[in-house]
DNA sequence: TGACTTTAGTCACATAAAGTGACTAATTCG
DNA sequence: CGAATTAGTCACTTTATGTGACTAAAGTCA
């Protein structure tokens, strides 16, 4: 990544890395200098013949000190909003890393999304942009196991999902769906966290083979 | 559009415009005769400071001399496939237009997507993310209605929703559906086709408010 | 005209999923 | 030991979906 590098190229890509920190996500942002903003998201110009995805996966693994265990483009943003760089567009990753394992490297920080400092206009719609894809995206990808160790008790397992959707779950709801839906797989292992019965860890189990939707269902919030 | 313009950007804009025809989606093609591939989407290279989404708008209207009912973008595209232009990456737009309505204008043609000519490599990929994309949306906004005239009837809906949804529905199950989300408003008008009863007329009714799921629902296909 | 066909629209019941409170289990703390 | 705390499950209620059969309103054709 390079500030304000004269006319290198007419695009940039940008990454919003996300984790769940405390009860909130965080973003990841690094520190301008020479910037008037002083934090933006990580981004850089992609080198000729680099493709998208791996520019963003360097950005990424610049910034983290290893790979995301989930990146996906978000789209590309281009309205005219100012942009650390002279790009006309700039293309937005949304990375996903497990707090527990993440260590950014210096001058990197991670900011809780509902405290972000000034952003650059156009990065600022890139949040925005990579929040509402993240939403969208909970029941279609594993979002919640991204963002979580490899094992976990159900119990984190629900509190993350509550933090990604906002609001409380039943926890004999939540098990049972989990269960319907064949994701994940007990190991024979349990953690005592202080007080309280010792819980079963788990690990994510993809599958293949999911019974589809039965009917229609227009749930679609509006126009 | 202009066809292999040298270096005037290192981005296009493409317009992947579809519409239902028989029981198929079909796309818009362009005949290209200085090119290798015979079709291509339409495309363009932006205008200096021209918004992505202006030159997609652009783009759409000069091939169907009308605004898409619904546009959206689907994303960035640039991994080394070759396109028309020599822009490394191009930015791609899913457009809905009504059959019955649309008229395009010469040397553009419709498509039925199970029948495409060989397009230019990253406009394939581009076609495909636009069909995924369409899926995937097909629950969060109201494709289905902007690909039908104003008015229609609920057979005519059905019939669009098995379309994109690739199987039958049951006739009492997608009405009761429907009535429960609150997205259709009869008109004091039927329509007689032919033999049986004529059928009432709806319109849609962009809904403000509606209730949120009610629990989890671990729906996702896999990884 | 009147029986038959065709498409629209609805109903009632069966089955499945989600909401919910209360229960049992295993541990720490004092 | 008993209270507190967290894990995990059960059984019952409520709501949603699946499905076949029904009624309604038109056209067709002998």
């Amino acid at each position: 990544m390079r500030e304000r590098s004269s006319k290198t190229g007419l695009y940039t890509v940008d990454a919003v890395l996300m984790t769940a920190m405390g009860n909130q996500l965080a973003i990841l942002l690094v520190r301008n200098s020479s910037e008037r903003e002083r934090w933006s998201l990580p981004w850089r110009t992609p080198q000729t013949g680099e493709s998208l995805d791996a520019a963003a996966a360097s950005t990424a693994e610049e910034a983290l000190g290893e790979s995301p265990t989930w990146m996906e483009q978000i789209g590309a943003f281009g309205d005219g909003k100012r942009h650390p760089s002279e790009a006309d567009v700039s293309v937005a990753y949304l990375g996903l890393v497990p707090h527990e394992t993440a260590s950014p490297r210096a001058s990197y920080t991670w900011f809780q999304i509902g405290d972000l400092p000034p952003l650059p206009p156009r990065q600022r719609t890139m949040v925005e942009g990579a929040t509402k894809t993240l939403q969208s995206s909970l029941d279609q990808a594993p979002i919640a196991f991204r963002l979580l160790p490899a094992t976990f008790t159900l119990s984190e397992l629900q509190q993350m999902y509550e933090l990604l959707l906002g609001k409380r779950l039943h926890k004999a709801s939540f098990r049972r769906a989990l269960q319907a839906a064949w994701l994940v797989e007990p190991m024979d292992e349990w953690r005592s966290e202080g007080r309280g019965r010792p819980a079963q860890l788990f690990r994510y189990l993809p599958k293949k083979k999911r019974r589809p939707h039965r009917g229609v269902r227009f749930d679609f919030l509006y126009p």
